[in-house]
DNA sequence: ATTTGACTTGGAGTTCGCTCCAGCGGATAT
DNA sequence: ATATCCGCTGGAGCGAACTCCAAGTCAAAT
């Protein structure tokens, strides 16, 4: 995806660009244990490695399925310990509360619709669903 | 729905009760200018009205749309001012970022079966679509 | 030599929608 | 009379995921 060279060291500007997080986001990962710190040249400035980066857009893409930060964290946990049927049962948990989620998204849409094609009758008091009412002042 | 007296007032308890909501947030809703003060009785406590009532259930019908506070402000304004065109566009713009909210996820879904299916190849390194590796410490 | 710019830190602030609390007054039950 | 509730207020705290800031260091450019 992008051209990458293993035996050079990446500024956190670097990196922010490459993952499309900001330098605040990637300390803020830091801080919070998600990634990894990394090296530091001689006046204390951030340097990646290559396999920082990769680690670091390992994470953007858990994230990028919408994934808490806290399971993420819990996920590299169980990679770094290898522990291959926790990281498949973490994304299959994962998967569920999406799934939950996107029928709730669509229950709220039909309800959404309902209001929406009866809005008029509603109006004109033709309908008494309550849904769209309440009384006057 | 619900049984209501409208000549009668009600506490704060028996709104919770009736709409669902929290006494605490039943005050916070009034304290953010979502639902109108409620007359006092003599001991400066709440009495809420039937219509009182309505209105609150009514503020439930919208939340159960996921309509965000602010957007129901801006509802309750445009009722207010018999803004009916204003009253249907905000449902219809919420409708729309609802879709957007489920088209979203998804995709998400989409990336995470994905994620799933070749779950064990990626791990056998049999494939190299690089979503699920990043480089061993 | 000086300005500009990138980076550092710890910590505070943001948004959303509540939820909880201390410290009070007043009502109800025994 | 006393214990126990219910409700009141203003304000703090929460959780998620950042985002911003001041004050400092250091390096590069002019």
């Amino acid at each position: 995806m992008y051209r990458v060279d293993p035996n050079r060291a990446y500024t956190i500007a670097e990196i922010a660009e490459q993952t499309g997080l900001s330098p605040d986001t990637l300390r803020y990962y830091e801080k919070i244990g998600l990634i990894r710190p990394p090296e530091r040249g001689y006046s204390g400035q951030r340097e990646y490695s290559a396999i920082d980066l990769g680690k670091i857009v390992f994470v953007t893409y858990l994230r990028n399925t919408r994934m808490p930060l806290k399971k993420i964290q819990e996920y590299i946990a169980a990679y770094n310990e290898q522990d291959e049927e926790k990281c498949y049962a973490l994304l299959d948990e994962h998967r569920v509360s999406v799934e939950a989620e996107i029928a709730e998204w669509t229950a709220t849409l039909e309800l959404l619709k309902y209001k929406l094609e009866h809005f008029q009758e509603v109006k004109d008091g033709r309908l008494s669903k309550g849904e769209l009412q309440h009384e006057s002042e």
